[in-house]
DNA sequence: ATAATCTACTAATACGCTTTAGTAAAAAGA
DNA sequence: TCTTTTTACTAAAGCGTATTAGTAGATTAT
């Protein structure tokens, strides 16, 4: 049996005084004068009996919940394979932490997606939301839109409308990095790993657009079957270098749109009995701690991950309190990584 | 401006009945006796009004949260490099997401752990806790015992005491697996770097013992200097194997206490012009995803932590809803996956 | 000396739901 | 026919807090 709950009833009684004043002392609440003696006593009554406000009472009496809500839409076996979810938990933690809100994580099925934000938002689950959108529908973007534009504090990672707040990451800027750095290696053909199934939904277009530009602008033959859909994971890396590896006319370069597959892919190409970089060369994306201690090492699009899970939590916490926001929509840089995967060191005759 | 909340009394009003019975209707209380008509009616109303039911008012009324809160108790700069974290959460969500319960992931601050448990749970911000204790004070035991025995739902992963519930993973077994394999393989000198800073709190002391028990057993020499505390980084993972390597006798054998430090020891051996598994063998533990990924691959001890977490989450459940409960105390067994950094296949003439 | 202001509190209500206790009308039983 | 039971609901009482609107009594202003 849980013993009697202590409420601010009791507190208030065991103090002598009303349970306003309770609420008053413990809440600090300005402007209502109570005395020192008072206020010790109160808080002396809290604390020998034991006192826990409860949450669910508070909330509801505030008309506000505790929590802010971290909408995960990709679908959750991702978030195994691949560190970015856990590095921007990381950020958001960092600054939540130290705020008097809990972190509420929320996966979203599929089949229910716009219907979760707002049961979330309306629900009052969370005061706030933080949003993964991998896959948005149109749906689920009026959804957020609409919340948004109602005052609810929205933050989404990545851009998806200009009257929704975010904060991105400069992707297509990241990818075109590591093109140009495998251009100037002297590659002109480059297989891509893209991270998400084909028709998933999950698909990284922007990315695969910025690689067929790419491709465009400097000339160079656009080869559909240069472009492997992956999931995620290791293996799936390891599966599309295979696929990759066995063209008629395979590639000299792969990137991938993650670490994790780039680690696959290198394996792959290796096993085949090929080098990196010599005959092949593999760039990855992420910035992951392992890339780093990879043979060889991988060079990698460091995506500032953690700045940008702090930076969300930041600016929905100014959005919550009502503070002006310099920008509604914020955008990192992320920054290449040169490592050996590419032979940019074999070439420059260095380490 | 968010738009006035519609509150089950609207519904009420607009299905023209009371709003007990919306309620009644739309939580499918039995043994009332609605009509099929009125739950039509009740229905319709909700979703032409798009009702969403508030949840801080529904928790007080029902006196129970919606959330299941995991609470970390490892310093969270640790929840990046290591997997652990994401595959339990991954294992719960696989269960949650089934049921109306919600994952509040708690970070505890060290100086304030015995607190937070009962702001938690008197606090009623949780159901129920599901708590990874990598330090875990005497007093937070306690404290951890004291709700246990009141009833309130607690599940720990790794056993901290028989009255508290728990769902463990036979560790000092992997590791006594891992060290085996080593030991038939002819190695006779095993470093061990272990995954936290010494002193820190988070030291494994269970599988340190292990280790020490199996050189006894053994008949090997002792040697302190084998031991290194790394800090869950691939970075501590590949300083440690520096340290081992620069001993007068450097050991033949180096045991990680978890991968993504064992992938940062392969480095650093190979780095120093020595050769995995010839000259130096590594052998993990976790079994995360990219260790089958490394060249070598890299042998190591596969804790089931998904299982792990979804058998916590389903225990936890059990204990919420009062059902009979097989156990308090499972306990899974790690598998030893052989692969190459420990020169098995060299050895057998495999592969 | 009286009104105005300030100090230090409190009574009462609201938050939106769940749930207990009850009730009128209809059906069944005697 | 009258009582009992069943059907299909509803009124009202919490849940534990925050908060608004007061209120005595002390102090200051005029």
């Amino acid at each position: 049996m849980i013993k009697k709950r202590v409420t601010s009833k009791m507190v208030a009684k065991q103090a002598g005084v009303s349970q306003t004043t309770v609420s008053f002392v413990l809440n600090k609440v300005e402007g209502q004068n109570i005395s020192p003696e008072t206020t010790e006593r109160v808080i002396k009554a809290a604390r020998d009996l034991g006192y826990v406000p409860d949450a669910t009472a508070r909330m509801l009496a505030r008309g506000v919940s505790d929590n802010v809500a971290l909408v995960l839409t990709r679908p959750h076996e991702a978030v195994l394979s691949d560190e970015f979810v856990s590095y921007i938990m990381t950020g958001i933690a960092k600054v939540l932490r130290k705020e008097p809100y809990r972190i509420l994580v929320e996966f979203i099925d599929e089949d229910m997606q716009g219907q979760t934000y707002f049961n979330l938002a309306q629900g009052k689950e969370a005061v706030g939301l933080i949003v993964i959108p991998y896959n948005p529908s149109a749906r689920d973007i009026e959804t957020m839109k609409t919340l948004s534009e109602e005052g609810f504090p929205i933050t989404t990672l990545g851009k998806l409308h200009d009257t929704i707040n975010s904060v991105s990451t400069a992707d297509e800027q990241g990818i075109q990095d590591a093109l140009i750095h495998l251009y100037n290696l002297g590659h002109r053909s480059i297989g891509v790993i893209s991270y998400a199934p084909q028709d998933s939904g999950f698909t990284p277009q922007g990315r695969l657009d910025t690689y067929e530009q790419f491709m465009m602008e400097k000339n160079l033959p656009f080869n559909p079957n240069y472009i492997i859909h992956g999931a995620f994971t290791p293996e799936s890396g390891y599966q599309a270098a295979l696929q990759l590896l066995s063209l008629d006319q395979p590639p000299t370069a792969i990137l991938a749109l993650n670490d994790v597959m780039a680690f696959g892919a290198m394996t792959a190409i290796q096993e085949s009995g090929l080098k990196v970089p010599e005959d092949v060369a593999v760039i990855g994306y992420d910035g992951i701690l392992l890339a780093r201690y990879t043979s060889p090492a991988l060079t990698t699009v460091e995506a500032p991950n953690i700045e940008q899970g702090k930076l969300a939590a930041k600016m929905l916490l100014d959005i919550i309190d009502n503070k002006p926001i310099e920008s509604r929509h914020i955008t990192l840089t992320p920054e290449l990584i040169i490592r050996d995967s590419c032979g940019y060191h074999l070439k420059h005759n260095k380490k």
